[in-house]
DNA sequence: TGACTTAACTTGCATTTCACAAGTGACCGT
DNA sequence: ACGGTCACTTGTGAAATGCAAGTTAAGTCA
């Protein structure tokens, strides 16, 4: 998804230009639900995304303003993306996406239990995703 | 997206292959927010979807169980695309999109008004366009 | 120091999807 | 019967995707 251009001055379509296809999610979800910060870790989660794909999207999210890249001061080659404010705030469609996809999909593999906490305490869970997120921005 | 396979066991992978690309849930958001039902409401709504890609989404949307087409019975030349309790069901993500957009967007088109109810009773926007959309369906 | 490995990309290429324009066929009002 | 409308379908070039292989810079080990 090479940086859309604008489309329309709708909100939801602004929202689709930045994140709206397939991986873009996927990997925001790799770095809010599973604490991912480097390419390598995006690449192995499950899905199996392209690399040259990866590379591309890290780097439109970039632009866009929802994560930062620096470089690991511990070891040159390798990145550290973190997400910036504006990609925390997208703690809550995540966790929409997931509470839909638990419902909805007939082999969902959430845990009852954490479909429970969602449908009970969502304001909680996007709340302590947010605080872990914002504690490794000043890690 | 020519209905995509299963990737992986993901909840949010398993909505992204349903709705993960930058038309549908631009189609979605016409139906929830616009009230739109047909092909050429679709097609008018400012981005400027193709007809094959517009074509290609609504039935994709109809196989994954998310809206039903039926025809008019007026005008058999006329299709009503409806949402589904699946589909009704997208409304919170829909919202969560609008809130993140309105608030990020530098340009947004969001009256200020609707972000700020969305941002005190975001239940009640919800419960408000599911009634709505619920009307619709036994029409 | 030099060979080897690792992390993060980049390149090439065949396949798929997209945008845009044009065309098709069922159906309607007159 | 005829022109217009609605919902598509087709054709075509451009762009994005998936996959395999190659590259570059940096760290590791002998």
């Amino acid at each position: 998804m090479p940086l859309q251009h604008r489309r329309s001055d709708c909100p939801i379509s602004y929202c689709l230009d930045l994140v709206g296809d397939r991986w873009t999610m996927l990997v925001i979800r790799d770095m809010v639900m599973f604490g991912s910060k480097r390419f390598s870790e995006f690449q192995s989660s499950g899905e199996g995304i392209a690399t040259n794909v990866l590379s591309d999207r890290l780097q439109c999210l970039a632009e866009g303003g929802i994560l930062e890249c620096s470089v690991d001061r511990d070891d040159g080659r390798k990145r550290i993306y973190r997400l910036t404010e504006k990609g925390i705030d997208l703690v809550p469609i995540l966790i929409d996406l997931a509470q839909w996809g638990g419902r909805h999909d007939p082999n969902t593999a959430v845990p009852i239990e954490f479909r429970k906490r969602i449908e009970n305490d969502r304001e909680g869970v996007i709340a302590e995703l947010r605080a872990q997120l914002e504690s490794l921005g000043h890690g």
